[in-house]
DNA sequence: CATACGGTCCGTAGCAACTCCAGACTCAAG
DNA sequence: CTTGAGTCTGGAGTTGCTACGGACCGTATG
C-alpha cells in the first residue's frame, strides 16, 4: 500500500471517504468532470479540494442531477456571484422532473397493485395481468404525468 | 406508400396502432423479442397477432417491466396454464421495485423542495443548495429505500 | 534476496433500451 | 420521368457507470 505524507490520499481512500467507487472516480476524470489530481509517482494523490469536489458530485447524484447539470452547478458554485438564482433554476427543473417521475410511478403502482389484488381474489376466468396487458385501450395516466420529456 | 390487401399493415401503421416508434419495433425484432413478420416484397407486413404482441410489450413497458421480464411474461401468457401465479410473482417483484423507486424519489423531492424554499426566503449567507451539496454529512434516506439493488 | 499479495494503472468493452444517422432502395402519384 | 414519402440495413451514439485483462508498483514475509 502506498503512503502519502501530506493530507493527500490514494484513490481507494478517496473512494472510501466520498462513497464514490474507484472506477467511477476515474470515470469522472476521463470525462473531465473532475480535474486530474496530482500524482505521487504513478499514483493519483487526492487533495482535500479534490475530495470536496467528488463529495459534491456524489451528493448531487444522490439528488438525481445528471452529470451535465452537475457540471453547471459546479461552475456556478465556483463563480460565486449571483449563483443562487441560477442554481435555483437548475434545482427547480430537477424537482419538476422528480415530481413527474413520481406521478408516473404512482400510476404504475396503482395499476399493478390493483391487478395483483385481482389475482389473489379468485381468478375465475383469465389471469388479470394478461388481460390488462392484452387489452386494446391504453393505460390511463395522471394528466400531469410526462411520458416523453 | 405501400398498400397491403389483407389485414396486414406497414411498419408505420403498426407504429401508429401500437404506439411503439418504428425504430423500436425494428429493435425488438433485432433482439428477438418479436418474431420477424412476413414480408410483402421487401417490406415488413404486420399481422394482427404481431400487433397484439407489440401492444402487449408496450403496455408492459409502460408498467416499467424490463425486456427480460417481458420475455418471461410473454412466454407465460403463451403457455396458458398455471400462469397466473408465475405472472403474479413477476408483477410483485416489479411492484416492489416501483415502491422502492418512489421512496427514493420522495426523499429527493423532500430535500430539494426544502432547499429551494430556503432559497426563496432570504438567502442571508450562502446559497442553501451549495451548502447542502458541500456539507460533509450524507443525505438522509428513508430506511426502506434501496439505493443499490 | 525472492516472491507473493494487494493496490493501482490504462484501455477497452459491456449493460439497458433505445434513438438517430447515412445511404440505398422501392413504390405510387402527378 | 421525376418527385417525394416510406422503408431498408447496419452501425454509432446516448447515460452513467461497471467489469475485465494484463501490466506495474511497493511492501511484507520467508
Amino acid at each position: 500500500m502506498v503512503r502519502y505524507d501530506k493530507g493527500d490520499v490514494t484513490i481507494s481512500e478517496a473512494a472510501r471517504r466520498t462513497a464514490c467507487p474507484i472506477e467511477t472516480i476515474r470515470y469522472y476524470e476521463r470525462i473531465g468532470l473532475v480535474a486530474p489530481p496530482p500524482r505521487n509517482g504513478k499514483y493519483r494523490a487526492y487533495r482535500p479540494e479534490d475530495l470536496a469536489r467528488l463529495g459534491f458530485i456524489r451528493r448531487a447524484r444522490e439528488l438525481g442531477f445528471g452529470l451535465d447539470a452537475i457540471r453547471a452547478l459546479l461552475r456556478l458554485a465556483a463563480s460565486g456571484s449571483e449563483t443562487c438564482a441560477n442554481m435555483q433554476m437548475i434545482a427547480e427543473i430537477r424537482l419538476a422532473d422528480i415530481r413527474a417521475r413520481i406521478a408516473d410511478l404512482a400510476a404504475m403502482e396503482h395499476v399493478l397493485a390493483e391487478t395483483i389484488t385481482r389475482c389473489e381474489f379468485g381468478n375465475d376466468a383469465a389471469c388479470p395481468l394478461i388481460e390488462v396487458l392484452s387489452q386494446r385501450v391504453p393505460l390511463i395516466y395522471s394528466p400531469e404525468s410526462s411520458r416523453r420529456r
